[in-house]
DNA sequence: ATGAGTGCAAAGGCTTTGCATTAGG
DNA sequence: CCTAATGCAAAGCCTTTGCACTCAT
């Protein structure tokens, strides 16, 4: 997805929500997109000095909200946040233990769509409406182990 | 494994490590066994009151240092535990991005094998010192859909 | 005895919120 | 114009920590 498709897909987004895709969203939206993967609230302040704090924790939930960004949750107490994958592409995460950071990284298409029919299946077992899966890899990263 | 067996278990584990089996430990992972489930501090509290929650949280630390317990971070803001996959099994979690329930499933021996091969291979790919994987799928429970 | 473990209360730290101001449509 | 969005600062809330007390070895 192209640099202005994802523009347009997030405004979309956002339109059908009522929402303003205001300078303040753009310009975060595309720290997110400048960082290349999952980004603290911190990371997201230094990559874009014009952003505010407040903004930023209330534009993030919004743009999950509406489809836009995803958070993800890691051991350590920083929330990090990524563009959605609907504007990448779906992906898993290796989550460092040491430092708490995340990088990407993906499955071959054969063990993902196996996996996917797994995972409907056991969600239909439970009568549990999935909307989403997360798979996460925890270890250490070269960086920190070095 | 056995009620009796767990007990051991989480007394060899915390010995390796020169910690005590206190009374309060005792309880605490009694309490993780009735709970059946991932639970949260407040959750532990309730089934066993004479628990105190400074010490709970201290202790649930140590616990998960020695790798009794495992921590769950779901979306909402409250950490969740359960018994270590040694002294239960290997199972994955249904997150309810509703009501922050957690219920645990499992995938069939073929799919989760496949799964840790290519798991693995991803991790050596990105020089990852893998740990453990975290599957997840995020939706709504039958009880907030109803 | 003597250090580990516990309990209470206070402090920490990420995140949320109230309110006045600014800007988008 | 008029409501949504923003910025600043203060408040919230789960979790951690300091310190004195208790218990196990």
């Amino acid at each position: 997805m192209t640099a202005i498709d994802i523009e347009e897909e997030v405004a979309t987004l956002l339109r059908g929500a009522d929402q303003r895709y205001t300078s303040g969203r753009r310009r975060l939206i595309s720290a997110l997109k400048k960082g290349g993967g999952p980004l603290t609230i911190t990371k997201i302040l230094e990559l874009d000095g014009s952003l505010r704090q407040s903004s930023v924790y209330r534009n993030l939930t919004i743009l999950e909200e509406v489809g836009a960004v995803a958070r993800i949750d890691t051991r350590d107490d920083f929330a990090r946040y990524e563009l959605a994958e609907h504007l990448t592409e779906h992906h898993h995460h290796l989550i460092c233990t040491s430092c708490g950071d995340v990088a990407d990284f993906s499955l071959d298409n054969e063990t993902e769509s196996r996996l996917d029919t797994a995972l409907h299946k056991a969600a239909k077992a439970a009568g549990f409406d999935i909307a989403a899966h997360r798979l996460d890899l925890l270890g250490v990263c070269t960086k920190c182990s070095a």
